[in-house]
RNA sequence: GCUGGUGUGGCGGAAUGGCAGACGCAGCGGACUUAAAAUCCGCAGAGGCGAAAGUCUCGUGGGGGUUCGAGUCCCCCCACCAGCACCA
């Protein structure tokens, strides 16, 4: 095996570290902890793309060199198993989803060790397993068992509920329990997806489509087990602060948690009922020219007039049956319908109208607001599709008024920003803030209005009408009717796990009754004389991977989720490495979870995951494409192209053919890119997100088969930034795996037929220029570790290779040191020339190279010298000159003494750091 | 619309306010070879002048500013990417 051969090298060395279990972790406390995490991926059938390897080789990286710097590293994998396309497979083909799970488990496992990653395996997890979902059930028996205290911020035993007075007689507290409790029952409209045969949470539905598979999604009123994250919601917010997290994501948490302050504010009708409506602009109340209640409001049968009714339940009827996405998206004109009834505004005394109309949300706020059109955009909008009053109350600034063309009287359209107060009686003059709490304190004291702070987050929809996902520990009673008595019984932590039962139909009815309800046998159960139901309904995928990482601290435990001492050396989770498409969903519910452990006393610390890092997508190679019509080219500048068609931009809309071009068919023109020789021809070029579709993915596999691992591993991490979007290129994995190949022949004589030491690879001591090349590649990998810089590591060690490759003796201690920087990159390699060089160990706990400062420097380096900002003269000098010195060195240089004939030299600027010299003249 | 981010050679990208383009890909030239591949050595931002050595000009999306000095800091604008979006 003369050349580098990574498919010799590569399985041998994967196979040796398995069977020594080189990578194990132990919970020794005499090193440094360090937890080292990748989202567990969802073992699909289709099996690993390019992305995956990305986090994972980034992470497999750090935890290999925190190792050689004698930190003791967890680092697990496993598999967030439970999920819709297995179960999809199992009713297509009726084999059970486990088989089917298990199947792609092994692929996975597979795909994921031929990578060469060193993961402590005696640690895998399976979300599927009934000894890891006994936890999850388990942990769901915390939250049915916990309620939120808001005055001592913390979520309590249901035990220490206090009791109102109010409340007597059993079943009223248990019913008043149940309705405390973090996870509960209601009747909630939820988003049924019947193609998918399940509720969705809000945060699985797009644009009115489900997240999965792009469905259609109807709201309907269903019994559903929700958790209340609400209750949370403050806390999810501050405890981002001290997190090492990127702004973007902490921007989606609060954006998506989406606190408002503001004030709720009573309505009186006529009638004697009063509508309560939360506004952010108490101030505007002077211009509220009538109210709005959500068609689902409760107190919209009451308050219509006979008159009116047909109208309004008509207008009901429309809204509860149009999806989110007609009431969203699709609604770009106002409706709505007056109920005929009138509230007085309590500020003015006012008249003003109430309507109905879809705008207003039922489920945020109090589903019921005060309109102020002038300075509302979508009030403005409704008040002007309905020619209501518009009342002008916070003074527009002149600026705005001739921008927007309105007078202060007239308004063209609403006003938003802030400004001082008119028309407001004891508001009049006052700034918007000032306002706002002066009206507030008002309200307050006429005991007409509250502060207020409101989230958009609502609480999680947490069942699913689906077989495979884990069952939930909880019995319905029923009496000898068959018939739900409203009492629920959670199961005691030692009936767990409740396993599945076998069906011989997997088959979702297409209505929203689970498909578990099938099993009657393990339905129906008795227990000390009653009878109960099972919930039917199965946890969202959500709930396995909300606590994963806990279970790795200690997979094996049969008494505790893991042992809490376990649990306080580990924890927190010192880097966490994913995608950013978890953004919010997985890092919001596991935060959580993680939270409400903690309150209860099971985690030590409030947040599980100190840094998070989203590693950027992967896209497919750069295509070229242009546009023809009847084989005559078309300008990419006159197309519409949105990647899958293109149309001409003009009135005929015509559909044009798309022509994939190869790169040498195209040359850059400005910024643009056209037809070659045809420069008026533009051409779109663009790198498109991989897809079964577009057929441009990235088989991992196909690439480890044709250059290997330890090549696809430093080209991933050679591409660019981690957190950035990169196109693929497969030549640039050529350019990589030449890399490694002269790093191989620098050692090894590939014309010899065993793996053999070149002669050129000496017991020398290392001449200084070469010292002084491998302490800068010492120093400038390690710092880039320290900072998930990858690629400029990587370029520092094709650095040192370049400056060894011309050498004809090369020192046997420089070439060691190189093996051990480059080993957490292609571990394989490393390994086989560390195993070369006469080690008979793995070089996977040996200490990381240290550098020495006084090797770094120069004996002599090079000035530029700047004559007024411009490079005029470069001169070598002796190393560590003072400011003074080299300042009287460059003024006496010849050439710059010419250059400065008939000048006045104003200053000379020696920047601390050297290397350049900057001549102020006048 | 709101929030966050990104704009640097043919391409991926590098650059604590101090020599823009490290490193790699693609390209060009040379060595080795009967030849090719592989490998090794070298050239390489764009443009002008020059036979050449050289030399000058322009250059980090656009416009302004701060500074001796700006890819980097500040203001305005443009384009693209991601997330959110009737949340009162």
């Amino acid at each position: 095996m003369p050349s580098y051969n990574p498919k010799a090298i590569e399985p041998r060395w994967q196979q040796y570290w398995l069977t020594n279990k080189t990578f194990r972790t132990t919970d020794s406390p005499d090193r440094p902890k360090l937890y080292v995490l990748d989202m567990f991926p969802y073992p699909s059938g289709a099996g690993l793309h390019v992305g995956h390897p990305e986090g994972y080789t980034a992470t497999d990286i750090l935890c290999r060199y925190q190792r050689m710097r004698g930190k003791n590293v967890l680092h697990p994998m496993g598999w967030d198993a439970f999920g819709l396309p297995a179960e999809q497979h199992a009713i297509n083909t009726g084999e059970h989803p486990h088989i089917n799970t298990q199947k792609n488990i092994s692929n996975f496992r597979r795909q994921i060790q031929s990578l060469g990653f060193s993961y402590d395996w005696d640690r895998e997890v399976d979300t599927t397993d009934p000894n890891y979902f006994k936890w999850t059930q388990w942990i769901f028996l915390v939250l049915f068992d916990t309620w939120y205290d808001h005055d001592a911020k913390k979520g309590r035993p249901i035990s220490e509920l206090p009791i109102p007075p109010g409340v007597v007689g059993e079943d009223a507290i248990a019913r008043y329990r149940d309705s405390k409790r973090l996870a509960y029952q209601a009747e909630v409209p939820v988003n049924w997806c019947a193609a998918l045969g399940t509720v969705l949470a809000n945060e699985e539905v797009i644009d009115g489509k489900s997240e999965r598979g792009g469905h259609p999604v109807v709201r309907m009123p269903l019994r559903q087990w929700l958790l209340r994250i609400t209750a949370y919601a403050e806390r999810l917010i501050e405890d981002l602060d001290g997190l090492d997290w990127s702004d973007s994501i902490k921007g989606m948490q609060r954006n998506w948690i989406g606190k408002s302050e503001g004030a709720e504010v009573d309505f009186a009708l006529s009638g004697g009922a009063t509508i309560r409506v939360y506004t952010t602009r108490p101030d505007t109340l002077f211009g509220a020219t009538y109210m709005v209640l959500s068609p689902e409001h409760a107190l919209v049968p009451s308050i219509t007039t006979p008159e009116q009714r047909a109208a309004v339940e008509a207008y009901q009827l429309a809204a509860s049956r149009k999806s989110e996405f007609e009431r969203t998206e699709l609604a770009k004109t106002k409706t709505g319908v007056f109920t005929g009834a009138y509230a007085v505004n309590p500020v003015n005394g006012e008249r003003i109208p109430v309507w109905i109309a879809d705008y207003v949300l039922a489920t945020y706020g109090t589903g019921a607001i005060m309109a102020v059109p002038a300075h509302d955009e979508r009030d403005f909008e409704f008040a002007k599709t309905f020619s209501l009053a518009i009342r002008t109350v916070v003074t527009p600034s002149l600026e705005w008024l001739s921008r927007t063309g309105s007078t202060a009287d007239v308004l063209t359209e609403a006003y938003t920003e802030d400004g001082l107060a008119c028309n407001s009686g004891l508001l009049d003059g006052l700034t918007t803030d000032t306002a706002k709490a002066k009206i507030t304190a008002w309200l307050r004291e006429k005991g007409l209005g509250t502060r207020k702070v409101n989230y958009k987050l609502r609480d999680w929809l947490f069942s699913r009408q689906r077989y495979w996902g884990e069952p939930f520990p909880i019995l319905h009673e029923i009496d000898a009717d068959g018939n739900s008595t409203g009492r629920i019984e959670p199961l005691s932590p030692q009936e767990l796990p409740l396993t599945l039962p076998e069906l011989a139909d997997f088959k979702p009815s297409g209505r929203p009754e689970p498909p578990l309800g099938k099993a009657t046998q393990w339905v129906n159960v008795t227990r000390n004389g009653r009878r109960y139901k099972r919930e039917t309904n199965t946890m969202p995928q959500w709930a396995g991977s909300c606590w994963y990482y806990l279970r790795y601290i200690d997979p094996k435990n049969e008494k505790a989720f893991a042992d809490p001492q376990k649990l306080r050396h580990w924890l927190p989770v010192d880097l966490y490495v994913g995608g950013a498409e978890h953004a919010v969903l997985h890092l919001l519910y596991s935060r959580f979870w993680h939270k409400v452990l903690y309150d209860r006393g099971y985690v030590s610390m409030p947040e599980p995951f100190q840094k998070l890092v989203n590693q950027g997508l992967i896209l497919g190679e750069v295509e070229f494409t242009g546009f023809q019509s009847n084989g005559e080219w078309v300008s990419g500048k006159n197309v519409k192209f949105d990647g899958a068609t293109a149309k001409r931009d003009d009135r005929t809309q015509e559909e044009l053919t798309l022509v994939k071009l190869p790169e040498d068919q195209v040359e850059k023109i400005g910024d643009q890119f056209a037809l070659k020789g045809r420069p008026e021809i533009r051409v779109d070029a663009r790198a498109y997100k991989m897809s079964k579709s577009r057929g441009n993915v990235i088989n991992p596999d196909v690439v480890i088969d044709q250059y290997g691992a330890d090549s696809l591993r430093l080209y991933e991490m050679f591409m660019g930034p981690l957190e950035a979007t990169k196109p693929w290129n497969m030549r640039g994995v050529d350019g990589v795996s030449r890399f490694l190949g002269r790093v191989w022949r620098l050692f090894i004589d590939d014309r010899s037929e065993s793996v053999q030491l070149n002669d050129t690879v000496q017991d020398v001591p290392a001449a200084r220029d070469t010292l002084r090349e491998l302490h800068r590649a010492i120093q400038k990998v390690t710092d880039d570790l320290d900072a998930m810089r990858f690629n400029t590591a990587i370029a520092a060690m094709m650095e040192l290779t370049n400056h060894l490759t011309p050498l004809n003796v090369r020192p046997r201690s420089v070439l060691e040191t190189l093996v051990l920087l480059l080993a957490p990159f292609a571990p394989h390699l490393a390994e086989e020339l560390w195993q070369a060089l006469g080690h008979s160990q793995s070089l996977a706990y040996e200490p990381w190279p240290v550098y020495d400062p006084a090797l770094l420097v120069d004996t002599e380096v090079e000035v530029a010298v700047q004559i007024a900002g411009k490079i005029k003269a470069r001169v070598m000098v002796q190393a560590g000159l003072d400011a003074s010195a080299l300042e009287a060195t460059v003024m006496a240089l010849p050439e710059v003494v010419a250059l400065l004939q008939g000048k006045t030299v104003k200053k000379v600027i020696v920047p601390a750091r050297g290397g350049l010299v900057n001549i102020v003249v006048a």
